[in-house]
DNA sequence: TCGTTTCGGTCCGGTTCCGCACCGACGTCC
DNA sequence: GGACGTCGGTGCGGAACCGGACCGAAACGA
């Protein structure tokens, strides 16, 4: 039943046989709609998520309102990464912001597993690295670069992990993400559209020629990218068009 | 030799007494001066540290030489974290920013500790966790907080983790941290001065009324200090000032 | 088909912060 | 105590972005 859906998710496919085999058994596949809300903040853990598709939003947020996306997880991850580190509340606004089909386990399972699979553990714990990465890449990106290229960040990392060139996502829904105002992302898309890099038509974006996307965010984008290569042994984006290849990778530059 | 030292460590201290035993041996006193370099992005990972005083810097940089500070580490914590992950290279820059005592472990031990001590691993993950959520709160100040909040912010975390109410920095020291320009922390400092957080003379901030401080950057200050407490049980500031206690807590607000 | 809702393009004044630059004040070293 | 290097206060034009707002265009529903 989940055998065949876990060669779509990198950290499932890539975990040992008899790891998988003692997590299997309580894997749910779960249709994610977009809104949907898998954590919330200072809440317990109560499962885990490993998405087949789609695309799901880490965000930082406050009592007091304020919120920024710090990192995302589609098929090359899982979430939450709390669970992993033996912490069983959640910090972070976890949601769907793609919708796909996500294998669902209850985070005391895994937490059972963990404790039992030293080398389940350490798989999984590369993943964790690689994340840490991502929200200290965002961080970065925050910090020194300008809504057009925080844009282009956004859409490569969220390209690397769909089977589509395309994303399906209001100018309202990306300035809650970027952390910036409506009317910014409707002009950073315009000077995107300008250079060729895309073209937007109502609530969707289709990127047309990644090279020139690449180039906007500089390095940026890529030092993540080419980590969880590193790391993982697989490119994020090694599960799009063909079936297990390590084909061209994704990352950015070379 | 070390077992003095431990009690100014916060993750030795409340580590399991047999784990400590298992390091203890290997645990060399180190001074570190301001600007040492502990860590360079895509290097191996050849020690770990852990702080008896002093305050280091873990910067996120690209090869085109932007960078910004994504989290600092004092007595409360240990870098780097990549090795609790069973990641041996670094992609992060981390340097010693005001100098002071460190406990250094060969990272070839503290791998060979964790693989043999499930308790020590799940106890450092603790640590581990709290960090990445630090790093989280980074970007989110990036993101939504103008550079006096952001300054605020890296004052209390940096006072959390220090005996003095001072800091020795220079404002091209604090522009750099905060990745903004040497002018504009000229200015914050005067807004605060102004507000009677603080005196500032020559390269030194002195933090006069933490609360008024604490005030300005809201709660994008304290979520991970409160967390911290969650995790590890102890605060963040519980070894300043007094040697062992509970007290006070040092989160913001309440 | 028409009315309603959602979405996106545009404009405005105001604020923050940038890059660049100048120069006085302070500390240090001989 | 005088010269020099570091540090910090200030000014200016410009760029990026914000808050708020308006309105046409596209999708949707009855």
């Amino acid at each position: 039943m989940t055998s065949a859906h876990r060669l779509q998710n990198n950290l499932l496919r890539t975990m040992a046989d008899d790891d998988f085999a003692a997590i299997a058994p309580s894997l749910t596949l779960v249709e994610v709609a977009k809104g949907d809300e898998l954590a919330l903040p200072e809440s317990r853990v109560k499962f885990s998520w490993f998405p087949l598709g789609g695309i799901l939003s880490v965000v930082a947020a406050t009592e007091s309102g304020t919120q920024a996306e710090v990192g995302i997880v589609g098929r090359e991850g899982m979430c939450s990464v709390a669970t992993l580190h033996g912490v069983d509340f959640e910090m972070m606004h976890i949601f769907c912001q793609m919708p796909g089909r996500v294998l669902r386990l209850p985070a005391a399972t895994l937490r059972q597993a963990l404790t039992a699979r030293p080398t389940l553990l350490a798989h999984l714990l590369g993943y964790a690295q690689n994340f840490m990465l991502q929200i200290a890449s965002s961080a970065l990106a925050y910090a020194t670069q300008a809504i057009e290229a925080r844009l282009a960040r956004w859409l490569l990392m969220s390209l690397d992990r769909l089977e589509a060139n395309d994303v399906t996502m209001t100018h309202e829904a990306l300035a809650l993400m970027l952390g910036v105002r409506r009317a910014g992302v409707t002009v950073a898309i315009q000077a995107l559209e300008a250079k060729g890099a895309l073209v937007a038509r109502r609530a969707v974006l289709t990127v047309i020629n990644r090279t020139i996307l690449a180039e906007i965010p500089g390095d940026a984008y890529g030092t993540a990218e080419r980590a969880y290569h590193r790391v993982l042994g697989v490119a994020i984006k090694s599960l799009a068009r063909n079936g297990d290849g390590y084909a061209d990778g994704g990352a950015s530059a070379e």
